[in-house]
DNA sequence: TTATGAAATCTGGTATATCAGATTTGAAAT
DNA sequence: ATTTCAAATCTGATATACCAGATTTCATAA
């Protein structure tokens, strides 16, 4: 408050760090463990046992049961009393993880396109200017983070926390999928079109037309990465 | 398979009981503290100590844990690593659990009426033509049942079993409230009205009326319990 | 050879102990 | 009276111990 400039003996008042930045074991072992049912590295039904995950990951049984937990309160594993948990994932629970997405994202952009201010028009619009730059210069990482900006940004605006925090965990692809898509101009064109759609709507406080724009892109793109992912036709 | 008839002597085989029947410890706290949760005794930003709740509890701290990680996975509490877990619901929470289920449960009742059989047809006619009976005596404890019946049959048919997992962690409400609502004949009505209409819309094969329709009832009927819930307007 | 069932083993569920980060307290300095 | 800061305390995170239900093994009988 004192002085605006830096002292010379470092005594600055520093933000302090976001404690969700922490990371702890159990939190380590569920993203580790997420990732490796999404990405298919356990057979569904497969039984898992709890002092070999331990002992693979180097812990105690107490973070494993704590982070089996979460994976089933989010569907991922299912869990036998006193028999333990299976895994549970396959591409129809996929594809019907992305029909949920579709569902709480459209219905998010509906309240966004309601709910929306003059301000977050504006950073909406901006946003998808500047998506449509990476996209005519094919910057696909550009894409990738300009894309979680553009479905923050509506989740925000919608001003629905419980429902943004629902769509997290409705995501089963991570960014080296998404960059995968993203190298593809074809799908690079498509993601813009919708996405310029969606963000016309909500500006226009179209609540319907965002809400099918938006279900629309959610189910297309899902679809490419479920072909990707599982090689739906034509196997390698 | 030797004998149709029972023996004598009881070696009759006996179906093995359901093992999900089974109650531990920390679903017992899990359901617990979600009805806690709730029905509002606690205040949102409440701090929730570990040992305190063992303790009330009368058992340790290890299924504590897991509840808890249930109760964060579904978003009715925060867990702050390395500070612990506050609570987070309230009547804005349940307005937006209120439209994640209109946006799921339509979403499921859109694939039911694409995939529904001749058999599924019928009895879901079967268990409308019973709510109109039962609408009609005022039987309320047997309208909570075929509600029940309603919405399991319209899971079911949708073949979608994550969809319908989902589902289940959006209710807020538990049966003592739903008798309430059932007592009054107005609402009696409205309800055997949408239900009737979301049946038909179903066994038509009417996706986008079925999708239609089961939103609006459960945004209506949702927002019905809102308002006796939290008491909106005239406070008692 | 096949069926049976009791003992041995495995494994999830719970309790307890320990550690370390976060919060509180209180004495000393200003 | 207010600020400071280190010691004491609290509490979540992790490790370990133990118990009981589930599964497997294997000797025995049919």
């Amino acid at each position: 408050m004192a002085t605006a400039t830096l002292p010379p003996s470092g005594d600055a008042e520093f933000e302090k760090i976001d404690a969700s930045f922490q990371m702890t074991v159990r939190d380590h072992v569920h993203r580790a463990m997420r990732s490796a049912i999404i990405s298919g590295r356990f057979a569904s039904g497969q039984k898992i046992n709890e002092r070999n995950l331990a002992e693979q990951f180097g812990v105690s049984t107490t973070p494993i049961k704590e982070a089996l937990r979460q994976l089933e309160t989010e569907g991922l594993v299912e869990a036998l009393p006193r028999r333990g948990v299976v895994i549970r994932f396959s591409s129809s629970w996929a594809e019907e993880m992305i029909l949920a997405r579709a569902a709480l994202e459209s219905m998010i952009a509906h309240l966004a396109a309601k709910r929306v201010d003059e301000k977050g028009r504006a950073e909406l619009q901006l946003i998808a200017n500047q998506m449509k730059e990476a996209t005519i210069s094919g910057d696909a990482d550009s894409l990738i983070t300009l894309n979680e900006r553009f479905h923050d940004h509506i989740h925000r605006s919608s001003k629905c926390g419980y429902l943004a925090k629902l769509i997290e965990r409705q995501q089963f692809y991570d960014a080296s999928i998404r960059r995968v898509i993203h190298l593809d101009p074809t799908e690079r064109q498509k993601a813009l079109d919708e996405h310029v759609a969606i963000a016309d709507a909500i500006a226009a406080g179209d609540a319907d037309g965002a809400e099918r724009t938006m279900r629309d892109h959610v189910v297309r793109s899902g679809d490419t990465y479920l072909s990707i992912i599982f090689r739906k036709e034509g196997e390698i």
